[in-house]
RNA sequence: GGGCGAUUAGCUCAUUUGGCUAGAGCGCUUCAUUGACGUUGAAGAGGUGAGAGGUUCGAAUCCUCUAUUGCCCACCA
């Protein structure tokens, strides 16, 4: 049996995680501890969904343990708490993979339909489903599985539907021929934030293009050769001197047998280049702008597959760079060049395959983002959302200032279809209908073909929190909307968080979430971004078979703050597994100490070790409290550790071996495994499964959050006297020579009196005796009337030590007389900070004297 | 081109309205040693807080500049 309750010392001295974490987490789960208890005021957080198919990173291994964590603790806190699952399809994504998969077996998505593909992916998703739920099962997240929603769930696939609808009905979708960023790898469009801007060096070429009289040229600077193939125009600016004769004439176009026109537009730059610039409308999207400003046309001349069309013979099929060179060659030959110039300048790549993303004019869908920035904008403002770290409040403001119109087609088939029908007799006529399985259907006796593209992926998940939470069909959940916290990474804070918010408010008019935690990226150990290539990717999972979930947990958390990218440290999950088995040999020492037989009675502090701990954990949980209600969780879970680590184990636990008292004992180990199962929820769960003093079935997730203890603040100040002392002895007996047991000696110290014994213990004395002449060296820095009893000789090897220590309050004390020597601290400083120097100023100059007079013992 | 962040101990990082002797983990040094734990205990060393200037009684913290570095945004051909 996992969780005897028979003598916890026959269990091994290690904790061993891998023998306990399935059985415990299949004991949450089947008791049903991850369902909402529907009791107490709500608390929900929605679990950013991860790919469906893949297996879970590290960064998704953070981000299951911050929202578990808050999960956790708002369960224990009495909120009625609800932790939804996701899987994602991934569209893109998955797609990617899938197609490779296609290219493979020598296919292509054009051998199928829209409907064989969409359950061809499917299959092959489902085949790997569930991996990454059993990884975050593995890593303690606290979800509640039933709840569990993937992106192409009915409910998702009929709310972006009617949410597609209710923009149209508002006018806010347009369907239009725009200038796209176009993958031609992927075969696929994609919205502007998706598009990966590198900067690249190139050459600026000057071409000219010559009068059709062929006694003047204009010279048109291009970085894009090829694209002179689609010229419709040349501009130039209207102010421009030196090109105003030419306005409203016609140039040749070079290498084709084609006239254009020279047009003024206030958009040329006189300044830059040679102040002509050739205008391709199909291909860029200022040309595109000018195009329509001058109803120039658009010739395509690069098509979707990457390759050139509509151009003369010998250009044909090639790809843009090939047809670059050859054009290039061309215009040298006709003398037509003059001269280059090498820039800098940013080119968009596709983020997935890194291909030139090539401007194409593409009939798209796209939602009027003006509107909806607004009101989102106006919300934040209004502060409906709280961020954190704050600086991302800003970054989202600032994308909302500059938001362009979004692209929701996608040319994939694994995604939800865009429902909209095109009238085959009028193409201007587009209509609303669901009826996506049928590729055309009658409405009023005209017939529409479907639209075959699908959504941006982002659509149906910028949805998320009133999706999950069935908010608009009133379900069970609604009452979770808004989610109090969205916990997602800072990557995706425009992708997603800046759309949900604007989702959210459009559609359910309110925010969607109160406040927004967002983590960094987990650097390798070096600070090195983690990739397949570099090959320092950690495996969370290798991570908690070797060192358990619960010192992952606490690994990831540790020195981490909010937005920060930050490495991935090894020695803190060290530090994490370690702390473990101190939680676990603690439990060992009290179990041991209470018997199988003990049952709890409240605690009633007697010793003062017995009132500091008390005094320590009621402060203790307080702050974890506090830290976690401000997203400090790096903080909350150092205050767990020193908490169980110092002043439990090294102090109290130390203590009870000489004042023990079984109540305080069994009360300290309840409160702690409380307060550290948030964060190392397994360790302390097992230990749980332990406790004689609980029923059977009894389950630490589903306790209260550690209540207070009485306590009385002066014994537990006294307390902190005697650690002082002791830690003196410890210090100065380390400082002298050999290695034996010291004894100390008191005279009228009821303080040292009464805590004998203890102090012998924790000091490692020999002994701790009253004497009516004391004698030896007097233990200033306490002040309490002890001395170490040693001999002439070894005071004397002591001196140099005494002298240091003199040198270094005298060093202080002039810090301090300083301080209060000045007039301007005394009036300005707080007057409680003047009192405190002044305060330390007497008991530095005491700890001088008595210092000093040590060394007039020893000299004499 | 614009914006944001980082620079603190050997390493990875904390330090929230400016105010105790700037902290933690790991590493390092010395010592301890067998019944809670060596995944241990005790003690300790280690920082002119990137650099320069300024504001202030007081600056790692606020301001200015510089350097190094990372990220995000960006349709000037």
């Amino acid at each position: 049996m996992y969780f005897s309750r028979e003598n916890f010392m026959k269990l091994p001295k290690t904790y061993e995680p891998s023998q306990y974490e399935p059985g415990i987490y299949a004991l949450w789960e089947t008791s049903g501890s991850f369902k909402p208890s529907g009791q107490g005021e709500p608390y929900s957080i929605i679990m950013p969904p991860p790919n469906a198919n893949g297996n879970l990173h590290v960064g998704h291994s953070l981000m299951a343990v911050l929202e578990d964590i808050l999960v956790r603790f708002y369960r224990m806190k009495g909120r009625d708490t609800i932790y939804i699952p996701g899987a994602d399809h991934a569209g893109f994504e998955t797609w990617v993979v899938y197609e490779r998969e296609l290219q493979k077996q020598g296919k292509s998505r054009f051998d199928f339909s829209r409907e064989q593909l969409y359950s061809q992916v499917w299959n092959f998703v489902d085949e790997q489903r569930g991996n990454m739920e059993l990884q975050l099962r593995a890593l303690g997240a606290s979800a509640s599985w039933n709840n569990l929603v993937f992106t192409l769930d009915e409910k998702v696939v009929n709310t972006a539907y009617a949410t597609f609808k209710k923009l149209w009905d508002e006018g806010l979708i347009y369907r239009g021929e725009r200038i796209v960023n176009y993958c031609t790898t992927h075969q696929t469009s994609f919205a502007d934030i998706e598009v990966e801007h590198k900067n690249e060096k190139a050459k600026l070429y000057k071409i000219a293009y010559p009068t059709l009289d062929k006694i003047d040229e204009i010279v048109v600077a291009t970085t894009r050769p090829e694209t002179m193939l689609g010229d419709t125009a040349v501009a130039v600016n209207p102010n421009d001197e030196r090109y105003k004769h030419l306005v409203g004439t016609r140039v040749q176009l070079p290498l084709v047998d084609r006239e254009i026109p020279i047009v003024a537009d206030d958009y040329v730059d006189a300044e830059y280049g040679t102040g002509a610039v050739k205008i391709t409308p199909a291909h860029d999207p200022n040309d595109f702008e000018i195009g329509k400003r001058h109803n120039l046309g658009e010739l395509q001349v690069i098509d979707f597959d990457g390759k050139m069309i509509n151009v003369p013979p010998q250009y044909m099929g090639l790809t843009p760079e090939e047809a670059r060179k050859k054009v290039l060659a061309a215009l040298d030959a006709q003398e037509l060049l003059r001269g280059e110039t090498d820039i800098e300048h940013a080119v968009g790549h596709c983020y997935k395959c890194g291909s030139v993303i090539q401007p194409l004019v593409k009939d798209q869908w796209f939602i009027s983002m003006r509107p909806l920035a607004d009101a989102a904008t106006e919300a934040i403002e209004r502060g409906d959302v709280r961020f954190v770290p704050e600086s991302k409040k800003k970054a989202v403001l600032q994308y909302y200032a500059g938001i362009h119109d979004w692209n929701l087609s996608r040319q994939i088939p694994w995604g939800i279809p865009i429902p909209a029908f095109q009238n085959t007799t009028d193409p201007s006529d587009w209509i609303f209908d669901d009826r996506v399985d049928q590729e055309q259907i009658e409405v009023n006796g005209k017939t529409y073909t479907r639209e075959e593209d699908t959504f941006d992926t982002w659509f149906s998940s910028g949805q998320w929190p009133f999706i999950t939470t069935d908010y608009l069909s009133t379900g069970e959940l609604a009452k979770y909307y808004p989610i109090n916290v969205m916990e997602t990474g800072a990557d995706i804070l425009y992708q997603w968080v800046a759309r949900m918010i604007m989702l959210g408010l459009k559609v359910t008019g309110q925010v969607p979430f109160k406040e927004v935690y967002l983590h960094g990226l987990v650097l390798d150990e070096h600070g090195q971004k983690m990739s397949k290539s570099k090959g320092n990717v950690i495996n969370p999972m290798e991570a908690v078979s070797e060192f358990g979930s619960d010192a992952l947990r606490m690994g990831l958390v540790a020195a981490r703050s909010a937005g920060q990218n930050q490495a991935f440290s090894t020695s803190k999950v060290v530090a994490g597994r370690n702390f473990c088995n101190k939680l676990w040999n603690i439990a060992r020492f009290v179990e041991d100490k209470l018997g199988d037989s003990y049952r709890m009675q409240p605690p009633m502090p007697e010793s003062l070790a017995d009132h500091w701990i008390a005094r320590e954990l009621s402060q203790a949980s307080a702050n974890i409290e506090q830290l976690l209600a401000d997203y400090r969780f790096a903080e909350a879970a150092e205050t767990v550790y020193h908490t169980v680590w110092s002043s439990v184990a090294d102090w109290y636990v130390e203590a009870s071996k000489k004042q023990d008292n079984h109540d305080m004992l069994a009360w300290v180990l309840d409160s702690v495994l409380r307060m550290a199962h948030p964060f190392a929820p397994f360790v302390t769960e097992t230990i749980w499964q332990t406790l004689p003093w609980y029923e059977e079935g009894s389950l630490l997730i589903r306790e209260n959050w550690p209540q207070p203890a009485t306590f009385d603040e002066l014994a537990a100040a006294e307390f902190e006297r005697l650690q002082l002392f002791i830690s003196e002895v410890r210090f100065v007996t380390s400082e002298l020579p050999g290695n034996h047991k010291h004894e100390v000696q008191y005279h009228s110290d009821s303080l040292l009196a009464d805590n004998a014994e203890l102090i012998q213990h924790l000091a490692r004395l020999k002994a701790v005796l009253y004497t009516e002449q004391p004698s030896g060296l007097r233990l200033a820095v306490s002040g309490r009337e002890a001395w170490l009893a040693i001999d002439q000789k070894t005071l004397y090897e002591h001196q140099t030590n005494l002298e240091v220590r003199l040198s270094e309050a005298k060093q202080r004390q002039r810090t301090l007389t300083g301080r209060l020597d000045n007039e301007s601290y005394i009036a300005k400083a707080p007057a409680e900070l003047v009192e405190a120097t002044k305060k330390e100023a007497e008991e530095v100059q005491q700890l001088i004297e008595r210092l000093e007079n040590e060394l007039t013992v020893i000299g004499s």
